[in-house]
RNA sequence: CGGGGCGUAGCUCAGCCUGGCUAGAGCGCCUGGUUUGGGACCAGGAGGCCGAAGGUUCAAAUCCUUUCGCCCCGACCA
């Protein structure tokens, strides 16, 4: 057992914590509320970036770049918008600091002050009142990698932090059907993405008004259940309407010859699908990554003691990575710049995905915790028993099975479709949880209960209400995560007017 | 911003109540040796403005005042 990590059953927040520090995935910085990512945990971003940004591409998305500040005023010009932001905001009010007797102060006050963007629908709004003129120029369909900032009283690496990393998409749209196709075709990409990449199941709906976006006509969200029972929002596409349009004059002339107002999305993603990702596969010996986001696909522990066994070891090492990433590979591999102890082999020269050797001189138990903590696919076991048999010990990180590969059926397509068979195993077991994990209430009292006993999704007739779910909110720390696409067609009782509605709703505890 | 807790080695903490030897332990780190198929052992070593400022005292990690920072619980949230 992980002697640096509290189990989950005994505390999940502590847990959580402790997986992100073994697996050296962030640190906290020396500003409250930020976090450094360090290399394997940007490495997952990177991989999320890689696999969203084609997907971004192939639905006819281009990338841009817009800046970090955002006149004040910007923020004041869509009423809901301000309200929902305001509270969060760093805002910039000088340009340099002066030396003064007490040392360095503030100098040079700006004449407005700035916002840091806590989201850039204001600033992009602006830029594309200029660059739409007819229906000619839309749809406009632009996309930025970027990072956002929001204040927030309380953070948790990855899942809440004051700055972080995130894609927004900003669409503008010559009518209102297109536009809602977008905001759909976005949610869409984002489910997709999810399953295929992280593995995470998660359930797209609409957002109650309560729950909406500040500023948009509507809200879709992809929502995950995490292991210790509360939801988690993966990640949002808004059908902002006219509501930007109007507040920036983004305005054409439309084949009827008539200026109006075009429809305008947008849609994101975060760093927090990290935190997702770690807290839906990893257990109690340390992280579990999805082996499309695995930095490192598989981890190479050599086994000696004489000198020796280390060469002939070594030599069977090489034949296993000629087998997994060609004669050439090996080559380049060895004249690299880099970590001697642990040197690295491309195994997707897409993706970078790479295997490790780990030959520091440390003995084989302490290197098996070391990549099962950082959530490596799988690790190879090669000692002189091994090198006899002319095979390898195949240890799966997903459920710590063992089992022996012999040097002819390692290749490079035999461990593709290892790593294949891994994600189809997590996705499977994520998707079962969340079912179990998933019960229907009839009645308030019954929701109560459930959440009480296992926290989850409950699913139950209701009628979205603002102040009901405030209260809903207060008495169970339980929200309307989503009113789910997928609808039982029939009708049932509100659970807590008792009136007739038509919609089920997902209720859970969220973070 | 309210309520609670904590600042001593890279990490986790002891010491403080009842002031006094050179400020400690475990883990981690470095060196050497024996080891090595799931977290080894022995020996040696590096590492501290005891969060900061002021005060009390012959003497402060310890007592007093002020201040800064962090963590937990709530309101807010991708």
């Amino acid at each position: 057992m992980a002697k640096n990590i509290k189990p989950r059953s005994q505390d999940y927040a502590q847990w959580y914590l402790d997986v992100i520090k073994a697996a050296q995935l962030a640190d906290y910085s020396p500003v409250r509320g930020c976090m450094v990512i360090r290399p394997e945990g940007y490495a997952i971003w990177e991989a999320i970036q890689r696999d969203l940004d084609r997907r971004f591409k192939e639905t006819g998305h281009v990338n841009a770049y817009f800046p970090l500040l955002i006149p004040q005023s910007f923020l004041t010009k869509e009423a809901e918008h301000v309200e929902g932001f305001a509270m969060e905001c760093a805002i910039v009010t000088h340009s340099k600091l002066e030396k003064t007797a007490d040392g360095l102060k503030p100098g040079n006050p700006l004449e407005e002050p700035l916002i840091i963007r806590p989201t850039s629908e204001t600033v992009i709004g602006a830029m594309y009142s200029q660059w739409v003129q007819s229906y000619r120029d839309l749809p406009l369909l632009i996309n930025q990698w970027c990072n956002v900032m929001r204040w927030e009283m309380r953070t948790r690496l990855f899942l809440r932090t004051a700055e972080f990393l995130w894609q927004e998409g900003h669409t503008a749209h010559e009518t209102a059907e297109e536009a809602q196709e977008e905001t759909l075709r976005m949610l869409d990409v984002y489910a997709a993405f999810a399953e295929d990449t992280l593995a995470i199941p998660v359930i797209k709906g609409a957002k109650t008004d309560a729950e909406k976006f500040p500023g948009a006509v509507t809200t879709y969200c992809i929502e995950a259940l995490m292991q210790d029972g509360k939801a988690l929002q993966c990640g949002t596409s808004h059908n902002l309407g006219q509501n930007f349009a109007k507040a920036f004059d983004i305005k054409f002339l439309g084949r009827d010859q008539q200026l109006q107002y075009a429809w305008t999305t947008s849609w994101g993603v975060s760093t927090r699908l990290i935190g997702a990702t770690i807290m839906t596969h990893s257990d109690d010996e340390g992280l579990v990554l999805p082996p499309r986001v695995a930095p490192f696909v598989a981890a190479i522990v050599p086994i000696f003691k004489s000198e020796e066994e280390r060469n002939t070891v070594r030599a069977f090492i090489d034949k296993v990575l000629t087998s997994l990433v060609g004669a050439d590979e090996l080559a380049a591999a060895a004249r690299r710049f880099g970590y001697n102890e642990t040197p690295t082999y491309f195994f997707d020269s897409t993706t970078g995905q790479r295997i490790v050797v780990d030959w520091r001189d440390a003995r084989p138990g302490d290197k098996q915790y070391h990549w099962e903590q950082r959530g490596v696919p799988f690790r190879f076991e090669v000692g002189p028993r091994d090198v006899a048999n002319n095979a390898f010990v195949l240890k799966r990180r997903l459920d710590r099975s063992k089992a022996v590969v012999t040097l002819d059926q390692a290749s490079r397509e035999w461990l593709r479709q290892q790593l294949d068979e891994v994600h189809k195993a997590m996705l499977d077991k994520a998707r079962q949880f969340q079912a179990a994990e998933t019960r229907e209430a009839a009645s308030y009292d019954e929701m109560k209960k459930i959440l009480a006993e296992h926290a989850g999704f409950v699913r139950c007739f209701f009628k979205p209400d603002k102040t009901i779910e405030a209260r809903i909110k207060e008495d169970c720390k339980a929200t309307v995560r989503c009113v789910p696409f997928e609808q039982p067609g029939t009708t049932g009782k509100c659970i807590f007017t008792g009136e007739e509605s038509n919609t089920q709703v997902l209720f859970a505890q969220a973070y």
